[in-house]
DNA sequence: CTCTATCTTGAATGTGCATTCAAGATATCG
DNA sequence: CGATATCTTGAATGCACATTCAAGATAGAG
């Protein structure tokens, strides 16, 4: 007899970011409230408790990163010339740095993965994702000649992630972007040779 | 007129384990006290707080690692090949996980460093220590012909710590040996091609 | 306009935590 | 052996937090 007033996209996305900006448990209900404008009981009502709206946060975080990741496809350039793209604006994203721009999975997955199995399970399945769509990215690249037929594909795109997790550390320590730029220069070049 | 009755590195090396673990939040005194054997009265008189713990642990971290490290090269053999040693050992590290066989530095690192500017420092100039220790071999290697004359070694050893970032990441996800070693082997090669 | 099912609100609850501190223990010195 | 400075102990303190819940508000049905 009454809809829910709050919009739940929103409000994911506003918990997201107090996650990623505090860490998950340094993130009080307090500061939750303040981020998604949610009083506890709504929280609680709408999502059972704290770890259930992390839950949430976390898929719709693989939402908006799936929708995020095909836009950079969704042209009629060579792949490899979008993926340098994609490289381009996580070395964006790291410079930027509110800080509130690491990923949440790896940041998640450092925090909380050995503590909640289940937790573990959610982010490693989202990151597994991220890894299988890169590898058909190269299989594409390999069907229009860019690289060389004999190449592992799973093998580049595990490569190509790992790159990506150890760029987004390296920044926390050095967001300078002259460096960050040339780390994922030499990272495509190592992939796509 | 009396001496403090505990071995200072052995509370310090517990203490890292029981931070590698649980990370810093979740680390109680209670788990602390279980971890060190010492009382939360002694941890307080010798530290000052839970935060000076961590503190004097990541300066042990820091010792510990200088130490492990220098081993590594501590022959006559062809420097690369060493640091090829140095790679499988980290890789070893994040197969035998524990997962206590994270990082100290980086998981700090993700957890507090936007929360904590000093502890941001000292781990930053952790890490950077760390980088130039790198470079140096790699200039070492440059002068034994390894490696060819106009490589960049400030940039290579950059590019290698980015990449024992990502394979540390990487083994939370897949920590199965064949996958990691793939990924040890090929940033060995990107390195010292 | 009324009634009711549902949503919103935020104070109250209980728990777990870091930190303190005073009493007890003990090594060292004279 | 006694005196004392220092260390050890762990219960007590107070605070911050996640969670609950009952009272208040409001949309929609009739």
């Amino acid at each position: 007899m009454r809809n829910a007033e709050f919009d739940r996209e929103k409000v994911l996305r506003a918990a997201m970011k107090a996650f990623m900006h505090k860490g998950y448990a340094k993130t009080s209900m307090q500061d939750l409230k303040k981020a998604t404008g949610l009083h506890p009981g709504s929280i609680y009502c709408a999502f059972e408790n704290k770890r259930g709206l992390l839950l949430a946060a976390l898929e719709q975080y693989r939402l908006d990163r799936k929708t995020e990741f095909e836009q950079f496809f969704a042209n009629s350039t060579l792949v490899l010339v979008n993926l340098k793209s994609y490289l381009d604006n996580v070395v964006a994203e790291c410079i930027s740095c509110d800080s509130a721009q690491a990923c949440l999975l790896t940041k998640a997955l450092s925090e909380i993965a050995d503590q909640d199995s289940e937790i573990q399970r959610v982010i490693s399945d989202n990151l597994s994702m991220l890894q299988q769509a890169l590898a058909e990215k190269f299989e594409q690249a390999k069907v229009e000649k860019s690289i060389s037929a004999d190449k592992d594909c799973h093998h580049l795109a595990r490569y190509f992630l790992m790159g990506i997790y150890g760029l987004r550390t390296f920044a926390y320590t050095h967001p300078e972007a002259k460096v960050l730029e040339q780390l994922a220069e030499q990272l495509y070049h190592d992939v796509s040779q």
